[in-house]
RNA sequence: GUCCCUGUAGUUCAAUGGAUAGAACAUCAGCCUUCUAAGCUGAAUAUCUAGGUUCGAUUCCUAGCGGGGACACCA
C-alpha cells in the first residue's frame, strides 16, 4: 500500500520506527504528509528547527524517497511533504483496482481463529433499535476483523429461559395472546400491582426448566413465534450466524457445572440461592441459581463457553458483544472462568446503548421503538420520495430500492456514532435522509455509476498526467489513507471510523462532481476522470461492505 | 455510598498531546437551458469550572459541578 510504504521509507531514511508519528497537514496547500519534529528534537536536546534542514536533506537526497516526493517544506516545527501527483495517482489507483473489494485489507490477524458472540436477544420480547445496534455493530466488527486478517466466526446466543419468558407465558394464559411484546410489558405492570403473581411466575419458570406440562408447551409455542421473528429480521438485515445457541439447550449441563463449582468452592450457597462471592476481588456477588432452584443467565454462560470451545477448536480469542451496562457481569464471569482454570482469552466488547430523546427505552414498560415498525416507516417514506423523483419507475423497482436503502440507512445510523457513545435516536432526524447518512453516500455512488454508464464503456488505460486538478490529488490521497482506517477501526473495535471516512470521502467527491465536468471533458481527460471515479466506486463499496451496507445503481 | 462512562455551536456528533477546534441538522442568504438539487456555495454560533503535567492540553492527571449507567436472585 502506497502511503504506508512511503512512510516506512521515510522512517528508514531518518532511522525511526513508529509510523504513528506521521500526521497530515491541516490543508492540502501546506502539504500531503507531515512529520512533526518535536519528539526527535527532544530526544536530541535540540529545537525542532535545528534538525529540520538535516531531515529535509536526507529525504530529498535518498534515491527511494526522492522519486515520489516533489518537495519538503519546513514550516515551523513541521516537515511538510509534497508527494508527486503523478506517482501518487499511478500507485494508489492501481492499488485500488488491483485489490478491489479487498483494497486496504491486511493480515495483522495472522488468520487467528476468533469467535464473536452477539445478537444475544431474549425470546418473548420484541426486537427494538437497541438490539439493532448490537446486531449491526456485531456484523461490522466481524467484517472488519476479517479485513484485518482474522478468521472470524459469528455466533448468537439466544436467551430463551429468562424470567421474562415465564412472565410472557403467564400473560398469554390470561388471554393476552395478540402480541408477544405486549404480553411482557403487561405482565410486568400486573406484577407491580399485585406482587403475589410472582409465585405463579416462579411455578411457570420451574415447569419450563423441567420441560413439563402445559406451561412448557406454551413456552415452546411462544418461543417459536419469537425465533421466527428473529429470523425474519436477520433476513431483512441480510445477516446470519454460523451457530445459534439456545440457553434452554444448556440447562442440564449448567446444573452439572454449577454442582462441580460448588464442590470446588468457586460457588457457594447463600440465602437459599447459589452465588459466586467475588467480594475479595472487588467484584461483588453474582447470583447463579435462584432460591427457587431455577437458573439465572450466568449459569448458562458456563455451559455456553464449553460449547463454543467444542464447536471452534483452537480458538485464539472469544469476544462477547453486549452493551456496556453488563460490564460488571462479564468482569464477574471472566473472574469465575479464571478461578475455574479456563485458559481462553475472553473479551467483553462493549458499546453504549440506544436511548430516545425523551429518555431510556425499556421493554419492561413497553417504551421502545420496535425495529420492524421503524423499518416499515423508513421504507414507506423512501418509497414516497422515490416516486416523486422517478415517476416512470415500476412499483416493484421502487419497493426493492426502498427496502435496500432503508436497511442501509438504519445500519449507518447505528454505526456512525463512536462505540462508546450513547446513541440518542431521534426518528425525525433519521427520516430526513440528509447530511451524515447512508443515503448521502449511496446517492453519490449512484451519480458516479450514472456517469460510468453514460460514458460508453470504461477504459482504464489512462495517463495520470490527465488528472490535473488539485481536488483529484486530494481524492487520491484520501484513497491512500484507507488502509490505515481499516487497521485503526479494528484496533479500536470501532466501525464509526469507517463511517466517518466514508462521509468525508463522499463530501470530497461531491465537491469534485460540482466543480469539474466529467462527460464534457476532452477525451483523454475524460478517460482519466472516469477511471478515477471507477476506483472511487470500488473503494466506497469496499468500505460500505465492512459496515454491511449494499449499494444501488440508481436512486 | 462504591465503581464505570460522559460533559465541545440551539440540537446531534468529530478532532493519534500539535498548525486556523471540524461536520450534520435547525436558522438566514444564494445555485437547476450543463453529468441525478436526497446535491452544492456562503453567513452566524462552541471546548463545564479550578488547579497541575508539557515547548504545546478539547485530549493526560487531581478536585469540584452537571448528565448517564452498573452494583444478589433481570439479562
Amino acid at each position: 500500500m502506497f502511503l504506508r510504504e512511503l512512510k516506512k521509507d521515510i522512517a528508514k531514511v531518518l532511522s525511526f520506527n513508529d509510523l504513528n508519528i506521521f500526521s497530515y497537514p491541516p490543508n492540502s496547500e501546506m502539504g500531503d504528509l507531515c512529520l512533526p519534529l518535536f519528539s526527535f528534537a527532544k530526544e536530541r536536546g535540540l529545537k525542532p528547527n535545528e534538525l529540520a534542514d538535516d531531515f529535509k536533506e536526507k529525504i530529498i537526497k535518498d534515491k527511494k524517497t526522492k522519486e515520489v516526493i516533489d518537495e519538503v517544506k519546513i514550516i515551523g516545527p513541521y516537515l511538510n511533504i509534497f508527494i508527486n501527483k503523478g506517482k501518487l495517482a499511478e500507485m494508489v489507483i492501481s492499488d485500488v483496482l488491483k485489490h478491489g473489494d479487498k483494497y486496504g485489507f491486511n493480515n495483522d490477524g495472522e488468520n487467528k481463529k476468533v469467535v464473536y458472540e452477539y445478537s444475544n436477544a431474549n425470546t418473548h420480547k420484541e426486537i427494538h433499535i437497541g438490539h439493532l445496534r448490537n446486531i449491526v455493530f456485531g456484523e461490522a466488527i466481524v467484517n472488519i476483523s476479517r479485513a484485518n486478517g482474522f478468521d472470524a466466526h459469528p455466533v448468537s446466543f439466544i436467551n430463551d429461559l429468562g424470567i421474562n419468558t415465564a412472565k410472557t407465558v403467564w400473560a398469554y394464559k390470561k388471554g393476552h395472546s395478540e402480541n408477544i411484546g405486549l404480553c411482557y410489558s403487561w405482565s410486568v405492570s400486573e406484577i407491580d400491582k399485585n406482587p403475589e403473581i410472582s409465585e405463579e411466575i416462579s411455578t411457570i419458570m420451574t415447569d419450563i426448566e423441567k420441560k413439563r406440562g402445559e406451561n412448557y408447551d406454551l413456552w415452546k409455542k411462544t418461543k417459536e413465534l419469537s425465533v421466527k421473528e428473529f429470523e425474519e429480521i436477520y433476513d431483512i438485515l441480510g445477516i446470519g450466524f454460523e451457530k445459534t445457541y439456545f440457553e434452554s439447550d444448556f440447562s442440564d449441563r449448567s446444573v452439572e457445572i454449577v454442582e462441580d463449582f460448588l464442590s470446588r468452592g468457586i460457588f457457594k450457597r447463600s440465602q437459599g440461592a447459589i452465588i459466586a462471592d467475588l467480594e475479595e476481588y472487588g467484584l461483588g456477588v453474582l447470583p447463579i441459581v435462584r432460591s427457587d432452584g431455577t437458573s439465572l443467565y450466568a449459569a448458562a454462560d458456563l455451559a455456553l463457553n464449553e460449547a463454543k470451545n467444542k464447536d471452534f477448536p483452537n480458538l485464539a480469542k472469544s469476544f462477547i458483544i453486549v452493551d456496556v451496562r453488563q460490564s460488571l457481569h462479564f468482569k464477574q464471569l471472566f473472574k469465575i472462568f479464571e478461578l475455574a482454570g479456563y485458559k481462553n482469552d475472553f473479551t467483553h466488547l462493549s458499546y453504549d446503548f440506544v436511548k430516545l430523546p425523551e429518555g431510556m427505552m425499556s421493554s419492561r414498560s413497553g417504551k421502545v421503538i420496535v425495529l420492524k415498525d421503524l423499518y416499515n416507516q423508513v421504507v414507506d417514506k423512501i418509497s414516497i420520495e422515490t416516486k416523486k423523483r422517478h415517476e416512470d419507475w415500476a412499483d416493484d423497482k421502487i419497493d426493492k430500492n426502498s427496502k435496500l436503502l432503508a436497511v442501509a440507512i438504519l445500519k449507518f445510523e447505528m454505526l456512525k456514532i463512536a462505540a462508546n457513545k450513547t446513541i440518542v435516536f431521534d426518528i425525525k432526524e433519521a427520516l430526513k435522509f440528509e447530511g451524515f447518512s447512508a443515503l448521502y453516500i449511496l446517492y453519490s455512488i449512484a451519480r458516479m455509476k450514472s456517469l460510468l454508464r453514460k460514458s460508453n464503456g470504461l477504459d482504464l488505460d489512462f495517463k495520470v498526467d490527465n488528472l490535473i486538478e488539485d481536488i483529484e490529488k486530494n481524492i487520491i490521497l484520501e484513497m491512500a489513507k484507507y488502509p490505515d482506517i481499516v487497521e485503526k477501526s479494528s484496533m479500536d473495535n470501532d466501525p464509526s471510523e469507517i463511517a466517518k471516512y466514508l462521509f468525508d470521502f463522499t463530501k470530497m467527491f461531491n465537491d469534485y462532481y460540482q466543480k469539474v465536468n466529467i462527460l464534457q471533458a476532452e477525451s483523454e481527460i475524460k478517460k482519466a476522470r472516469l477511471s478515477l471515479i471507477f476506483s472511487c466506486v470500488v473503494l466506497l463499496e469496499n468500505a460500505l461492505a465492512l459496515l454491511g451496507i449494499k449499494t444501488l445503481d440508481e436512486i
